[in-house]
This record gives C-alpha cells, structure tokens and sequence, in this order.
DNA sequence: GCGATATATGATATGAGATAACATGACAAG
DNA sequence: CTTGTCATGTTATCTCATATCATATATCGC
C-alpha cells in the first residue's frame, strides 16, 4: 500500500468518484443527513463517531483506519487502534461509511439514507474510489446463490481499473 | 478470524463450495491441469508452488496465507512470509488460484483453465467458499463502469452469507 | 558449453491491519 | 442510589503483508 496522497486540485472542488462537486457542500449536507438519521433512530452520534465520519467525508478517499486515527488522535482523542475501529464500526454498521475490502480501508458513503448494497470502482493509479448504487441480488451473483441455495446477507463487488481521469492523462 | 477447522465427513467426499464431489480425484485434475499449462505457457512451476496449489486444493477452503506457510514449511520450503507470498502470488496471478478478499484468504480455483472473473459465497457460519463464474463485466457493476468511463480490469465479487447445509442445520 | 541476464528462493526486519481483555466514565431505569 | 448498559480509553498482542538484501537456479544469446 502506497498512499500516494491523492493529489488534489481546488480544495472546494475535488473529484467524487470521478465527477467534479462542491466539496464543502457535500460534506455539510452528509453530516447534517446523519446527524438527522442518528436522531430519528435513537443513534448516539457521539464526538469520536462524528469526528471520524467528518475526517472520512473531508478527505473524500479511501483511509485506513490508522490514517483515521491519526486524525482523532490530532483532535484530541484516543490514539489506540480500537478508537477508530470502534467509531469506523459504527459508521459501517449504520450505513455512514463502508468497507473497501480491497483497500483494506474505509470511505463515507457518497448515497447516505438510501438502503443499498453499494459497488465500487477502485482506480488503481490514482486509488480514488467511486461508489455505484446497485440492486442487491440481482445480476449473476444472486443467480448463483439462488442456484445453489445460498441465503446471501452482505455483498463486497469491487471493481479495480483505471479511472476517466488517469486513463486521460496516460494517452496524453 | 476463528478458524473453525472445517468439521470434515469422508475425507474423499467432502463439500466442494457446496456440493458433494470425489476430492482425491479433484486434486490430482486439477495438478495435472495446472502442470499442463505451466508447459505450454512456459511458467515455471516449481516446487514451492506445486505444494503451495497441493496445499490449497488438498484444503478445499480458504486458508491465510500463514497457513499455507505454516504447511510449506512442514514440507521443507523456507518459514517466513515472503515464501508462501510467493508462491500465492504465482497462483493467483495465473489463475490457479483467489484472494478472498473478505477473508484475506486464499483459495484453490474451482473451474482452472477457463478464463473467468469468480464470485464467491462465503459462508459466515462455517467459512466454507463457493466459488461460481458469472459473465465479466455483464450486469450493474459492467453498466456503472461504462456510464463512468471507468475501465475495468479486475473484479471482486463476495456475497456473504448462510450456505445450504449450516441453514438447514439451523431450522432443525 | 559458457557467460550474461532474468527469475526464483531464502532470511531479516519491519510495516500495516485488527482485536482481545480490562478499567473507567456517563447515564437511564428501577 | 444502585444496577445495568453503552461508550471511551489503554495495554498488549495477534494476524496479514511487504521492502530489502543475499544467494541460487534457469534461460538465452553466443
């Protein structure tokens, strides 16, 4: 794992996924929807799980959990491994952030509020990380296990390629 | 990760992802399939990496790679990391062998010789893996990329889940 | 065959990801 | 006010993975 420290552009307009956004806004909007969700479901969304999601959807990427702790541990809390896993799990748990299996790494999720099974498309050059919203069993994998008798309760589809952008810059 | 020691029946007729199948007769197909194209594709199958794909099939799950090591070395190959690596890495570069990501866990390929993109069902009781094939690049993951302009290369595809026989034995 | 180059193996060391186990603090229910 | 639950924090440890350097074995051009 490299981490080649994505390099960015106008701190207000990076790539989501692959498609320019206001960066600010986005963020503003997401913790303002999961503040609201924590709310209405009897969610604790404590300082620590709130710092983590805000650290996630800040940096707009994939982070390993160490990279998030690094980041609590600079606003002031714990800054043992399990302080970030516990606030990751949380996030994970309840929809606010995934997995990214491949990366061993976690991302906010760019579709909060709606239930998905979420796909991603990992760009191998530039490690930037777009999120797809997918039906959840349809396609090939839900035949298969249907085929096979398989009760299937969480999916990891992860793609891994070149994205629009890298594959620009590589013709040029 | 438990390592719940695959409870085992007939040595020679154990579950192959999720149906039953002559084991012994599995092994040595699918060696003799894979010393077959090492010749005609000029790769060195060498002897780490023969037991290492040995370990794997003889397995019939998803082992870590320190366990595979813990087996090379058994069987007189060098003790530390970089050797069951190695050897995986040949394995699954070529085809004769996955990631589960999931897992972080390797597998012998269920269908050698024919160039596929595998899905796999994990199952969460008793880690067994079934490995299916599906089309590459058909269905929603193939249509989100397209629509990004994203250029696939490799895909990852895991449903976790309950298999046939731990479901069953969960109704009785 | 013979030497040059590439490929494979081996050991050392370390980096990176993840969790078990235990102690403390906040808070609500009884 | 005490008991139970949940969140946070720490220590220690475990598992997974790779960079690096040294040595050996193939393979190819001559």
């Amino acid at each position: 794992m490299t981490s080649p420290v994505s390099s960015k552009s106008d701190p207000a307009t990076e790539a989501l996924g692959f498609a320019a956004h206001d960066h600010d806004h986005c963020v503003e909007t997401a913790m303002a929807a999961a503040e609201a969700r924590c709310n209405a479901e009897g969610l604790q969304f404590t300082p620590v799980r709130r710092k983590a999601l805000e650290i996630l959807l800040q940096e707009h990427r994939a982070l390993g959990a160490y990279e998030v702790l690094d980041r609590l541990r600079d606003a002031g809390f714990g800054s043992q491994p399990p302080v970030a896993y516990r606030a990751l799990d949380f996030l994970v748990a309840n929809g606010f952030a995934h997995k990214i299996e491949r990366l061993n790494a976690f991302i906010a999720c760019a579709h909060p509020g709606t239930s998905h099974s979420p796909v991603f498309m990992i760009c191998r050059l530039c490690d930037s990380v777009a999120e797809a919203s997918a039906g959840p069993t349809r396609g090939a994998l839900g035949q298969a296990a249907r085929d096979a008798g398989f009760q299937i309760e969480r999916t990891v589809v992860e793609a891994e390629g070149i994205c629009p952008a890298c594959s620009e810059k590589a013709q040029a």
